[in-house]
RNA sequence: GGUGCCAUAGCUCAGUUGGUAGAGCACAGGACUGAAAAUCCUGGUGUCCCUGGUUCAAUUCCAGGUGGCACCA
């Protein structure tokens, strides 16, 4: 039988844990999480990670396995998925990949391209030429090493521009030529699942959850968090607001409104981020029972299987 | 009950010397291949409280009404 990977994805606090629970128990099977902050151990109420009963309940993977201090990527990502997928395809033909991080499933599923590693030196080089000389000389840079991506790079987002040049320089080609976007074969099977509801209905779950959240402790959660502040894993949604309040630039008030309008927002770009995905098949989280029948039909038909091998771009 | 002030976008408010209006926030749409809960782009969504009057033309001026706030009784 061949083995399938099935992935649960959706916006943030749309249910993905508990219906993820479930459908892992349906199958007898296993989760690998992919969600960019529940990685993070020392976070977990503002991320929303998976309770001690939850992870009692299924056991989960590439949760709290790596700390605020380390450095991660989408690569490292894919990396990490592919060597538990093959160790937990050997016991297991369905695994469940339970998230919500839209490049990372990407990754998972063979849409990044490989592209060598640099040296932090190179991209914190270019991020002070930004800071220091603005937008207009990193630019002017990329038009030099890499023409073509400057053709197509959204040029008023440095974050893009520091990228491409960062693989210029250290391996001497432009960005551009790593772009192959043939995707990667994988060996198993591929079943997207998709989440989603009434934007309204989405954004009141979204502001309930952020009150829990508080009422759970985010407050001391962040406190502890701190001195950790310029990590790149606390520049989160539920931290970085609460910092500013300790700041005193904000209310306490102030923070948690702006909390639930940053989940808020970050909810409806991962939903944009997955529209242009046919390959995702929609669902109301509470339509288990369909979602079940879903999966356990593209996996007995191979003519719909057929489309899902192939990972285009 | 009397006097004064106010009524414009979902909210807070600006404005139009009379030619149907614009800021911030909220919100909507989008981009995005190793920082992605990140980063970036675009967009004003409107019975200008109601009725009448003046006027070629009223959201704007006038009168009345309604609602809110303040003060006086």
């Amino acid at each position: 039988m061949k083995k399938t990977l099935v992935i649960l994805l959706g916006p943030t606090g749309i249910g993905k844990t508990d219906l993820g629970i479930d459908i892992a128990l349906h199958f007898k099977t296993e989760i690998i999480s992919c969600d960019s902050r529940q990685f993070y151990r020392e976070m977990s109420i503002g991320t929303a990670s998976p309770s001690k009963e939850q992870l009692e309940k299924v056991k989960h993977h590439l949760v709290n396995h790596i700390s605020v201090n380390d450095y991660y990527s989408a690569s490292r990502f894919e990396d990490d998925f592919m060597e538990m997928a093959k160790k937990l395809f050997a016991h297991h033909n369905i695994l469940l990949m339970v998230g919500g991080s839209g490049l990372y499933i990407d990754a998972a599923c063979g849409r990044i391209d490989k592209i060598p590693d640099v040296d932090p030196s190179v991209r914190k080089k270019y991020l002070d030429k930004f800071q220091n000389e603005g937008l207009e000389s990193i630019r002017a840079d990329l038009k030099l090493l890499d023409p073509d991506y400057y053709k197509i790079v959204d040029l008023k987002n440095p974050k893009r521009i520091i990228r491409a040049l960062e693989i210029c320089e250290t391996t001497g080609k432009p960005y551009s030529f790593f772009l192959q976007k043939k995707g990667k074969a994988r060996s198993f099977n591929i079943i997207k699942v998709g989440l989603t509801m009434d934007r309204q209905e989405l954004y009141r779950r979204i502001d309930e959850r952020v009150d829990k959240m508080i009422e759970e402790g985010l407050e001391e959660e962040a406190r502890k968090l701190l001195e950790y502040r310029n990590c790149n894993a606390l520049n989160t949604v539920g931290y970085k607001e609460m910092f500013r309040y300790f700041d005193g630039e904000i209310s306490r008030e102030k923070a948690i409104e702006l909390i639930k309008r940053n989940s808020r927002r970050y909810a409806k770009r991962q939903l944009t981020w997955w529209a242009r995905d046919e390959q995702i098949k929609w669902f109301h989280p509470r339509e288990k029972e369909e979602i079940i029948s879903y999966i356990d039909n593209v996996i007995r038909n191979d003519e719909v299987t057929k489309g899902q091998r192939n990972q285009e771009f």
